[in-house]
DNA sequence: TATTGTTATACTCTATAACTATA
DNA sequence: TATAGTTATAGAGTATAACAATA
């Protein structure tokens, strides 16, 4: 059956990015999750709900995670004027120039692998990318 | 640049289906580290030296992982007998049997994404994550 | 009362360093 | 001496339950 083997090809290609975005996160001490919490906010300031959502975590769990990206000088929290009990999280300055640094060098390691393919496939293969996983379940 | 969508698409669909694997694996209380596991000795009788290399863990991250998944009954540890320091991994027939539930289901919640492509495009897209990521670096 | 967020707790995942057994 | 694996330790990531503040 063909729609096994794209699975198949999904689920290896995915774990191999995993692989990539993991070494390149730990040489600066981040996390998968951290690694996304600061691709995220880079053009974002949700609330502490909305990213815990986006994410996939519990309350609790984005607490702890924002509390020790705080610690580090990445993120900050900001009061929300309409609603009290909202904190709002953001990227500071240096979480902004790490975010960029540590995306810059996810693309410059996949380079050598995207380059294989002639502008033309990787054209199509972000169509077909976009297509599987980038619409309505 | 064309390079840095195909890039910023593969990071996207990545964090997209290790959404899907962890959700699956959280319902039966199996990380994602541990669903790869299972995964791998499904058709594999590694040594621990060789399954923490293939996963880039430490070796005693390893060990942690499969003295949880022994207490479970999902994996065994033998004995080698060419080198007595030698421990070889390999599943449980319960073990067997979760994996392949497991990624049956992974399968089945990957299908309706799969199925947005008409078979030519499937087979298209294995064929390009094949050439973009099964490649030599 | 309901919602937003934090804290306390417990467990898993992870690496480093020190160790044991075998080669 | 070198290699295979485990154990001790410490910190991060995670969820559940209980809580405080605000709506």
């Amino acid at each position: 059956m063909t729609s096994d083997a794209l699975v198949d090809a999904l689920v290896r290609s995915t774990f191999q990015v995993v692989g990539v975005l993991t070494r390149i996160g730990a040489e600066r001490d981040l996390s998968l999750t951290q690694l996304r919490v600061l691709g995220i906010l880079r053009d974002r300031r949700p609330r502490m709900t909305e990213l815990a959502a986006f994410l996939g975590l519990d309350k609790s769990t984005l607490s702890g995670l924002i509390d020790r990206a705080e610690r580090r000088g990445l993120v900050a929290r900001g009061k929300n004027p309409q609603d009290r009990r909202v904190v709002d999280v953001f990227l500071t300055p240096a979480g902004l120039e790490l975010a960029e640094q540590v995306y810059g060098e996810v693309r410059r390691a996949l380079t050598p692998a995207t380059a294989r393919l002639d502008p033309q496939d990787g054209d199509q293969l972000v169509q077909l990318l976009h297509t599987v996983l980038h619409s309505p379940d």
